[in-house]
DNA sequence: AAACAATTAAACCGACCAGTCTAATATAAT
DNA sequence: ATTATATTAGACTGGTCGGTTTAATTGTTT
């Protein structure tokens, strides 16, 4: 008890780092220096290492994402313009020099899917639960159970790009284009 | 002139383990035990080097990713029907264990986009060509240009993300409800 | 065949990597 | 106060990294 300050530190250094330089592109001398700790604390609470710190700042960052989204859909009910205001959100993000966002979960999930099972299992993790919060709102706004989950995937899809273009390029544009599809995407069918 | 085939040979093999495991995720040695080529040949042939050949290999994906694309539409004249066939063709391959597409551009981009300007340059060029190619497409079957433009950027993102949705929950699942979702989104609107 | 350039070959370098280890120190329990 | 436990501290290890260097070899030109 009393205080694993440490330990949340450690998380949110390697959440923010992993976010973004993937899990290659960092080293655990530069979480530790970042926060000042020494190894032997980060071996102390994570005795497997690198991937274990790893997959927990990945429930992490998928956990802080979550309660985004989640804001976004609670201050505006239409979920049309909820996704909307999210993907606006993001891409003020992007520009802000100070907020270093990254690649949430894709930039770890691209590197490792293939080569590392824990951390595959856990961007799917976090993938899914995004793509089921956004399903969960569209059902809950009168879409059909289909038709809600399709879009659930599509969305996240279309975000996931959409900021990987904005990222390399520089630029917002990317994500403001797909922001002004959305409505004609979230029509509700007879299909 | 005459043979420079251990060029073109480095050039495909990082193009390939690139896309499979990124940037920081490959060892040159990795890349030079895989063809048997000694360390000199590189740094004969790529001056600068993992960097150099990073650049390279990524034009590389690039023409590939291209040309593919470009099948799709000749093959079939209908864009909406070519780009779900494009889509099609990708989810078969992610399926196939033979076949290592990887997830092309997108994995390096998103590790080096804020550290290594050629490497995100390069990265850039490959995103608008690829984007660029389908509005062109989309454009010459009659759709205006801004909306040529915008579904170009939109259908990239969105592929994008469903191959790394789909790498990461090993399905071809997510990629299938995007090419469903193809038809609605290119539709030719007034707006 | 002699001279020259292009290419291959691999030993080698300092830097850095993830991970280990042992000791010191703080905190809590008795 | 004393013991036990949790935590901090950082030097150290074997291995790998990208990159350098020098020499051997191949190919081309004359």
């Amino acid at each position: 008890m009393s205080k694993p300050n440490t330990k949340v530190a450690l998380i949110q250094a390697a959440s923010r780092l992993f976010r973004l330089h993937g899990y290659e592109g960092i080293s655990l001398n530069d979480i530790l220096k970042e926060i000042n700790i020494p190894k032997g604390s980060l071996y102390h609470y994570f005795p497997n290492g690198k991937e274990e710190l790893a997959v927990e700042a990945i429930h992490h960052t998928k956990d802080i994402v979550l309660a985004w989204i989640e804001e976004s859909f609670e201050q505006i009910g239409d979920p049309v313009k909820a996704v909307q205001d999210h993907i606006h959100q993001l891409a003020a993000l992007l520009k802000d020099e100070t907020e270093q966002v990254g690649f949430p979960i894709g930039t770890i999930a691209a590197e490792k899917y293939s080569t590392n099972e824990p951390i595959r299992s856990a961007c799917q993790t976090a993938f899914e639960e995004w793509s089921e919060l956004y399903s969960t709102k569209f059902f809950e706004a009168g879409y059909s159970e289909k038709q809600a989950k399709d879009y659930g995937v599509f969305i996240l899809a279309a975000i996931e790009g959409g900021i990987l273009l904005s990222l390399t390029t520089k630029s917002e544009e990317s994500l403001l284009i797909i922001a002004d599809q959305i409505p004609f995407i979230l029509s509700k069918r007879e299909n």
